[in-house]
DNA sequence: GAAATTGTTCATTTTGATTTGAACAATATA
DNA sequence: TATATTGTTCAAATCAAAATGAACAATTTC
């Protein structure tokens, strides 16, 4: 049984997540599996997707029942990534948060953050790797490094057209 | 200093990975990070890419200091993604391996395995999120899964485009 | 049939990424 | 100036995915 010096405390109005929200949001989570993205982040752009209203850092990880710092360190990411932006709430002392919704954008921002730099050190490797075959060189190598050459070529075809037809 | 009763047992050539072997392993180690693919599958897959002749599980995981346990798992995910092939090889009792290298086979291969699957799901989803919309109805409601609708279009039309370019 | 070889499965362990939460800085309010 | 609010940082805890390794089944060789 209860103590009785342990008094009941409703605090104010546990916030719950609806249905749309919960439907929406286990949408993006699952996407972010297939882009490796963390749980949170899926989270807090897919209730920002569907929030009519900007949310706070503090709306955010209540209704999320997030910590404060994967809330920052999430907002964070979303931001260098051009996913969500700050939106000015008049007469509100904190920042507010809305999804950016446009696919060219999210496409260009998820590439420039988590994409981009793997391709960069193509050059780079593909480079390392010849030296090394040079070695010990032989038919197949040659095969194998201009196979690979080829398929970073095919890369920077494609990326750049995917661009134009998500935009 | 060494008990006289412990012997030195050299039983046979520790197999080091070479440098050109380490290079490309490497290389398929860190884009496996962005296809969200386990390492040891993308070190398999590098091992096989940089040999002219097939190997068999216990070549492989003798190599890369794997677990049989990991080598064959991520034997089976590699062939049922259609990565890599059996070889037959005269005398030898086992399976051996090789990397398929068509860029065309491995794009559609992962695309079945890891994406195919979230994206057939969309249609589930969407028609989950609408009948949750409907008890709570409202235009931004409507506008917010008209644009998962539009997305989910933008996706259909991309990949098909993206297996001709690559293929 | 016995022993060796090959490969799979799966309960446990390990690893590395993610999350937490408390300390802190920065700013606003009173 | 003291207090409250807002947001960041980072060491430590947590957790899920991956790897291990031992047990097992299925072959094959002797």
């Amino acid at each position: 049984m209860q103590p009785a010096t342990e008094p009941p405390i409703p605090k104010s109005t546990p916030p719950e997540l609806s249905p749309v929200e919960v439907e929406v949001i286990d949408l993006f989570v699952n996407a972010a599996k297939l882009l490796a993205l963390p749980k949170s982040v899926a989270e807090i752009y897919g209730l920002l997707f569907i929030s009519p209203e900007p949310c706070s850092l503090d709306d955010l990880v209540t209704k999320l029942r997030m910590s404060k710092g994967s809330g920052s360190q999430g907002i964070r990411l979303l931001r260098t990534m051009g996913a969500i932006q700050s939106v000015y709430v008049p007469g509100s002392r904190c920042d507010h948060f809305a999804a950016v919704t446009e696919l060219r954008k999210l496409v260009s921002g998820y590439f420039r953050g988590q994409v981009q730099e793997h391709l960069d050190n193509g050059d780079v490797r593909l480079q390392r790797i010849t030296e090394a075959a040079n070695e010990d060189s032989s038919e197949f190598y040659e095969q194998r490094i201009e196979k690979l050459e080829q398929w970073y070529g095919r890369a920077q075809t494609l990326l750049p057209m995917a661009q134009k037809i998500l935009g």
